[in-house]
DNA sequence: ACAATATTTGCAACCGGTTGCAAAATTTCA
DNA sequence: TGAAATTTTGCAACCGGTTGCAAATATTGT
């Protein structure tokens, strides 16, 4: 159909055995100049390229890297996925774009991705259970949980933040700014980003003894949601003077249904988001927010696939990387 | 390494041929129900599931598509890699995801995909070449190009929308609200949707004899240029009154730039936008845009590649979707 | 110039499946 | 019940490459 050129008529072109060929492009294999030089002519003439899922076959390798991820409406993962991408293909390997909205089963992803013998999979989410990752171990594909949860037992290999310290972080800012009533405003229950973040800022705050705390959960990291859970805290009676929201979008969520509801930030209610995806350091809408170092998380993310590669069963380990808050527009000033 | 079970074993412990096993698995071919029955049990009993790849070496299909892209700074291209990624997961296709950021050769691109024998290609970019698509087509691979430029004489698949008609619809609503003095901002000057979009446009003012118009344009599409684009604009001594940026993202920018020298919109400045992301209705954006609608592309875009897959020579279209203005915030209102 | 050594090449089997063809088994019908 | 028609099964070759091994060729040293 396609009329796509072998590797045997290569090497009947160029007058060798199809083995010739094949040396001629797998580089460390044992070749004369002269031989290379023939093929290559002959290759040229054709317009021929191995392919690269036949020689799988035989070596075992495909360098192709299942990317799977369920956050698709998170504007920072547009960053990751640029960031992902590059950084697999300037190492030569492809990824293999999973979208995991909907799935709650990790059966089928597995099976399709060992279908296609990928080489490894990364899991690019905290809103996926460990068990998604672990179920990939489990099928004996090395895996790396990229944003997941670092435990001090490590089932697979995690590359992130310590989302607790997140939230410790974000009581010891916003009791710096001298805030009394605070809340956390987390995405979604059943994701370990929003727990630990939660149990980080209620510990922290049970050392403020003056300091009362509340906490809600949005059901999406996603700008709606964030909006939706703020529209109804803001119906209560009382509500917090600064909220901590677990992600930048959620933040952004949070601040339009202030707004509307005629509130001004950071005056009346102080927001500190978490993540510093680009667009929140947009003038309009300059987020006051916990920076998460994405572009190191991801470059370790690829250095670990790339050992793990020669080493499948290496120890696993968990890569935590620090944060830090950048001050913008919706967080007071600190009072000294 | 991995114990992967092979086809192999499952006929040995099912007690029968090879081909049988291979049958039970393809759909359409010839087993009886027992020995269906037979197959599937050794299959489950020792967790096999068949090689995607090897089985494209005969058949000639892997149901890979390339899913070729460059716009990794415009927060719309997350809404179409999500619903690219499951569309083409509904249909049993995989998305080969290829970042061609700063690639501005297709040679590198076509012979990967070509390594990795994909079925098809998705080109969706408007600011990628239209020869970046046809170089697929001349490596007799399938392909269609979303958001591409529209052509009388289309050498390859086209679906998206028509950017001359965006330009002339632009400018029929700026002047309905009765400005005399508008102009284009547009994305990079190479990309085709930039040139169309303004070619329709001046076409349009040319209609309109009492109506100034200018024009220039933003690097990338992409929020930082647009800033900077409008921030030099508001430099010059006198600026329109109301502005049509190439794209949304574009538009938020010069929106941050206007609000910034302190004007205000769309009293002083009005903004129209294109696209109609997700993000151009959130309250705090609010953006009057002319809506594309990239679901509808998108759906139309996979069915057409299906399409292809039976049929690769199938006789090139253009398949166009009609764009509408959606009222917000960034317009003054119609003056009857 | 010749033997010893090192390098390059081709043969043939294999990777994990699919498929045309003919033999074997089953079903249909008289 | 038996022959004809139909369905199911296995054999063997093939898809496009890779690789261990032995034969062929080239290089080195004396």
């Amino acid at each position: 159909m396609t009329m796509v050129v072998t590797l045997k008529e290569v090497a009947e072109r160029a007058g060798v055995s199809r083995s010739a060929v094949s040396r001629a492009f797998t580089d460390g294999a044992s070749v004369s100049d002269k031989m290379r030089r023939k093929v290559e002519k002959a290759a040229r003439e054709l317009g021929y390229s191995p392919n690269a899922l036949a020689s799988s076959l035989t070596t075992g390798r495909t360098k192709l890297i299942g990317l799977v991820s369920n956050n698709f409406h998170n504007p920072i993962f547009l960053e990751v996925f640029d960031l992902f991408t590059r950084g697999l293909q300037d190492r030569g390997l492809r990824p293999l774009l999973v979208n995991l909205t909907d799935e709650t089963d990790p059966e089928n992803s597995v099976r399709m991705l060992r279908q296609y013998s990928v080489d490894g999979v990364v899991v690019a989410s905290s809103t996926l259970p460990p068990g998604f990752a672990k179920a990939f171990r489990d099928a004996r594909v090395p895996v790396v949980h990229s944003f997941g949860r670092y435990s001090s037992a490590p089932q697979v290999h995690v590359v992130g933040i310590d989302n607790m310290e997140c939230g410790r972080m974000a009581v010891r800012e916003l009791a710096a700014r001298g805030h009394k009533k605070i809340a956390f405003l987390g995405g979604p229950e059943t994701a370990t980003s929003t727990q630990d973040r939660l149990s980080g800022f209620m510990q922290e705050v049970a050392q403020h003894p003056k300091i009362k705390a509340a906490y809600s959960y949005a059901n999406a990291y996603s700008f709606e949601a964030g909006r939706h859970e703020m529209l109804r805290l803001l119906e209560q009676p009382n509500h917090a003077e600064a909220y901590f929201c677990g992600d930048d979008v959620l933040s952004i969520g949070a601040l339009s249904a202030i707004r509307e509801r005629g509130l001004s930030v950071p005056d009346d209610i102080g927001i500190l988001g978490l993540n510093d995806m680009e667009m929140s350091g947009w003038e309009n809408i300059n987020l006051t927010t916990i920076h998460q170092p994405i572009r190191q998380i991801i470059t370790s993310s690829i250095e670990l696939m790339v050992a793990m590669l020669d080493e499948p069963d290496r120890y696993p380990e968990a890569r935590i990387f620090p944060c830090s808050v950048v001050e913008r527009g919706t967080l007071k000033l600190i009072t000294k």
